[in-house]
DNA sequence: CGACCGGTTGATAAGAGTCAACATCCGTGG
DNA sequence: CCACGGATGTTGACTCTTATCAACCGGTCG
């Protein structure tokens, strides 16, 4: 890790951070209000989503702990999304303009920043081709795959907490595709995805992963 | 503009730059080599792309003079996407460990980039909304919308310089559908968009921004 | 018990993809 | 000068994937 002050210890700095508790299902921020923050996650799992006018919903990216949430709207009027958590959470949160100030002092801080943003980039991008390219098979392939943390060997149980709406609004699917797929990969015994639970059996992993239609990379 | 070293300015940084004056269809880059350099656009327009091992292409962002190209690899090994030049470009290149020094020594410059990749995400998170939750005519009425500068008014021309294949690509559908759909927006008087030119005449830009769906904003 | 929520499944429809033919424009070269 | 081929774009016929609408199942919680 770099030296200097880290975003995750920007919390640390008093008189600037907000501390957050929230329960599942409440909002760090809503699309269309006014913004200001920036937020650290420190635990939980929270959900970024856009909305057409006519109810429609897009997943546009999963956020956990160690994450940041909200930098995006740094030189905007409004929050372009909405930041909902999907568990209970823990968040700090800082004025973008007292963010800007840190980073000013702290060269490793905003190496930390550039970094971090430019992985979100790259998830964003891949997400982009996933929904551009793929049909609705390879997307939750692609989906289940992406669920193995990066440094791990394949692996035989996975924790996938979404529902069935959600992966749908996260994939640009309807939840009937989802659930229609999802039964046809626990026929082929690809998975087993026990009612009501959200961990998953892996039972061919490889066979997933060649779904997900990647190649080599 | 902010004071330091702007990215821009990198270029004439003697001994890290290097130039690049490329043909139409050239790639800056191409996804799977080995990354090392961030390029700074000066002329030109440039498409990133993704693609999967059986030929399908996707275009996950158009980039033009004074954005930057090939940030997203500064610390993975290998470019994910491609960039490659739609006109003739000209772009400077800084190895990432001269960028990142440069950044470390100038506040102004990482505060500056930091701004840039959030307005890239930004981009990105839109992009994400539209092929998850709309159907190929608002996709469509969305792209050319999207075409008008920001600051400018309802324009009566526009300069789309993209193929139809290129369109496909850019909203994850089949070439044959984009010429349908503007077929259709010919014969409803929305635009012209005359043979063989990328300068269409909008005829009825309310009604397109009304197609496009996002509401008020 | 009954309502509700999440999930599954079936029937049907609609949207978009695929395949193919053809039109136009262009540059090249006989 | 005109013929040819290639690239781009349009259109039609047909197919297939996915969305939509609806019924139903099985839990859970007042």
């Amino acid at each position: 890790l770099p030296s200097g002050v880290r975003p995750e210890q920007v919390c640390d700095i008093d008189g600037m951070r907000q501390r957050h508790y929230v329960d599942a299902q409440s909002f760090l921020f809503r699309a269309g209000e006014a913004c200001g923050r920036v937020y650290m996650l420190r635990y939980g799992l929270v959900k970024l989503t856009k909305s057409l006018p006519d109810g429609r919903e897009q997943i546009i990216g999963l956020r956990r702990a160690g994450h940041v949430v909200g930098f995006e709207g740094v030189d905007d009027e409004v929050y372009r999304h909405s930041a909902q958590a999907m568990t209970s959470a823990v968040a700090c949160s800082v004025a973008y303009k007292d963010m800007t100030h840190i980073l000013s002092l702290n060269p490793a801080a905003s190496l930390h920043t550039i970094r971090m943003l430019t992985r979100e980039l790259e998830k964003a991008q891949t997400m982009i081709g996933d929904l551009g390219m793929k049909n609705a098979n390879e997307r939750i392939a692609t989906l289940i795959v992406s669920f193995v943390p990066d440094d791990s060997a394949p692996p035989d149980r996975l924790s996938i907490p979404l529902l069935r709406r959600e992966i749908a609004e996260l994939l640009g699917l309807s939840l009937e595709t989802v659930s229609r797929v999802i039964a046809e990969y626990v026929r082929s015994g690809l998975v087993k995805a026990p009612r009501g639970s959200h961990e998953w059996v892996i039972l061919d992993f490889p066979r997933l992963r060649q779904m997900a239609g990647d190649g080599v990379e």
